[in-house]
DNA sequence: ACATTAAGTGATT
DNA sequence: AATCACTTAATGT
């Protein structure tokens, strides 16, 4: 067991203690395998086998709905506390994923083998109770992202895709690119472009080549 | 200096 | 709001 394990397994019992209990937490520090992933690693693809749900206690994930060869849509991200129940849930049957998850920022997390994630359900309150609200979770989310493509103009979607975006990584200015937004967003390059300096002209961002800067 | 990548723009659908 | 067909600007080698 080397040290920086030990620091992994203090940061993920300082963030889970207070919503696993106490014996579901021992299991955890036993069988789970605590990793950390760089920012741009691609996490799941899409058809990937899945064997491990992520407990996530640092950074955040894309998730990441794809269409056809060249549609993608990101469909919502995974923060600190999240985990993808959505993805369990489709294991039991599948066990191939529906989206692809690339990790925004550098990311820690606590995988658990699936096996032990069906067993714990029947075994620990707590663990059902999270697994249950996460499930929820997601699909507030999901409902989020189609209210915001089906009732938003892009001109919303854009300002909402910059604002959360900017709360995840703790940062006014964004290094993104016009053509990144778009993909996220399924859109043009050049219609981003169009609005972005529309949004400038507006006041509410600065946007220079590879940055974006949120005002107010 | 030259090539590559990012962003701006007018016209058309 | 999307696409085409450019132009201009910023950066890397």
């Amino acid at each position: 067991m080397n040290n920086n394990q030990l620091i992994l397994k203090e940061k993920f019992i300082k963030y889970f203690s207070s919503i696993l209990e106490e014996d579901l937490m021992n299991e955890i520090l036993e069988v789970g395998h605590f990793d950390t992933i760089a920012a741009g690693e691609l996490l799941v693809d899409v058809g990937d086998n899945l064997t491990h749900i992520p407990l996530i206690f640092k950074g955040s994930v894309k998730i990441i709905r794809h269409i056809n060869e060249d549609g993608e849509l990101v469909i919502y991200y995974l923060k600190t506390g999240d985990t993808c129940a959505i993805s369990f849930i489709n294991c039991i049957e599948s066990k191939k994923s529906v989206f692809e998850g690339i990790v925004e920022t550098d990311m820690e997390a606590c995988f658990i083998p699936l096996d032990k994630v069906d067993e714990w359900l029947v075994k620990y309150k707590s663990w059902r109770r999270y697994i249950i609200d996460s499930y929820h979770f997601r699909l507030m989310e999901m409902l989020a992202s189609i209210d915001g493509l089906a009732f938003n103009t892009l001109n919303e979607r854009i300002l909402t895709y910059l604002t959360s975006m900017s709360e995840r990584s703790n940062e006014n200015v964004l290094h993104i690119t016009h053509q990144q937004i778009a993909n996220d967003l399924n859109t043009s390059r050049v219609v981003i472009s169009r609005i972005m300096k529309q949004l400038q002209n507006e006041g509410k961002i600065v946007s220079s080549r590879n940055n974006i800067e949120l005002l107010e």
